[in-house]
DNA sequence: GCGATATTGTGAAATATTGCACATAGTTGA
DNA sequence: TCAACTATGTGCAATATTTCACAATATCGC
């Protein structure tokens, strides 16, 4: 177990947070940001933000800030989006194509280089982005020839953990998983699922509370 | 600072997460799960279960485990999903019109009435669910008519404070928000934002470190 | 060069969350 | 009826995360 293995995941995340409002900054011109101004764009308390960056170096100077493109460099340093990364995604119903045609994603260097479907009727589309849908008995022979190092499940939950299992099985490093169901992965295959109706749950309770 | 308000977030939102496999269980017809089980099935300690269940009563038996029918409909009751919801959505790109279709949406009770969008190009057309999209200024109107509850923003990020604002001031209780910006909210309106690049950037981040 | 001011980096305190371990209570079979 | 077994509910300890508070260090104006 390394030093890094030590840092908070909840800090990871921030960091992520963090290069939202920074890139906003950078297009307008706004040479350096202080942890307070960064903190209150991100909803947090700048002592969060200070000792997030300190997790991985100094990247401020005391009594001036953060510089907004340096430090912006650095986030995307640590967490490696300082280059492209190659997906495939599985299950192209309409949240799979909204994905695999999203700009927040594809400005962020993520490259849908496949696409997969189970639904014979669907296998041979060409998606607005340029991908042709294939049959999912092509996901082993796509990820070796492709490289491809991470994918994302937009399936239905039932054939998600199959998937998943064939994904990792064919050499991915990392699953997105959007089917709403516990992906269960070996050490060696790195787990996010997203569940947003999980969000709207929290948000259904919290209001009736009010109520 | 009532009792209920200092039960754990996190422990709310994996009440969302035990209701998944427990809608499976109900399905093939499981009468009986105990905290073990389930906690296997989420990925989570079963203590944990056991914890995050008695913030609300005693569910249980001794010696028995949970009927796995009784639970669902608890949980529903506390996360307030043993009713319907009413929704709109705003920004009908890709991912606004993939979620206005979504079955998990649908199946939870959760019912867009309304959809918006500021692209003239867009308005009057009807999605496959049946809703025709309207311009952004009829949203004060529509909150206001349609008794919406719920809104879900899906827009550019440049665009997703001003509309949430407006929904905000319009009456709606909560907000959705997909766009990759940090939405600030009044007290009165609580907020969840979603932002999935963030997870493929936590993916990234490890991932990175193993190569 | 120096005092006034600003803001970082960080140890230590405060708070939040998780997990252990066991008393408690229900079930089953003889 | 009772012993053996099972699995919950929960006090408490362990761990994780956040926040405070301040020393350290940079800039600016004179």
């Amino acid at each position: 177990m390394n030093k890094e293995s030590k840092i908070p995941a909840p800090s990871i995340e921030r960091l992520a947070y963090y290069s939202r409002p920074l890139e906003a900054l950078l297009d307008s011109e706004t040479p350096v940001i202080s942890s307070e101004k960064l903190a209150r764009l991100c909803g947090v308390n700048p002592a969060q933000v200070r000792k997030d960056l300190a997790y991985f170096g100094e990247f401020g100077v005391r009594g001036v800030g953060y510089d907004v493109r340096d430090l912006l460099v650095e986030i995307k340093k640590i967490l490696a989006t300082d280059r492209d990364w190659t997906l495939c995604i599985v299950g192209m119903g309409n949240l799979g194509s909204a994905i695999a045609e999203n700009e927040n994603f594809k400005k962020r260097g993520y490259k849908f280089v496949a696409a997969f479907d189970s639904d014979p009727t669907k296998i041979g589309r060409t998606l607005p982005c340029g991908l042709i849908i294939e049959p999912t008995s092509r996901i082993r022979e796509s990820v070796r020839d492709l490289k491809i190092e991470i994918g994302v499940i937009t399936t239905r939950p039932h054939e998600a953990q199959r998937f998943a299992d064939l994904l990792m099985d064919s050499g991915v490093k990392a699953i997105l998983n959007f089917a709403p169901v516990q992906i269960r992965t070996l050490e060696c295959c790195k787990i996010e699922n997203v569940d947003f109706a999980v969000k709207l749950e929290h948000l259904a309770y919290h209001i009736a509370k009010i109520l």
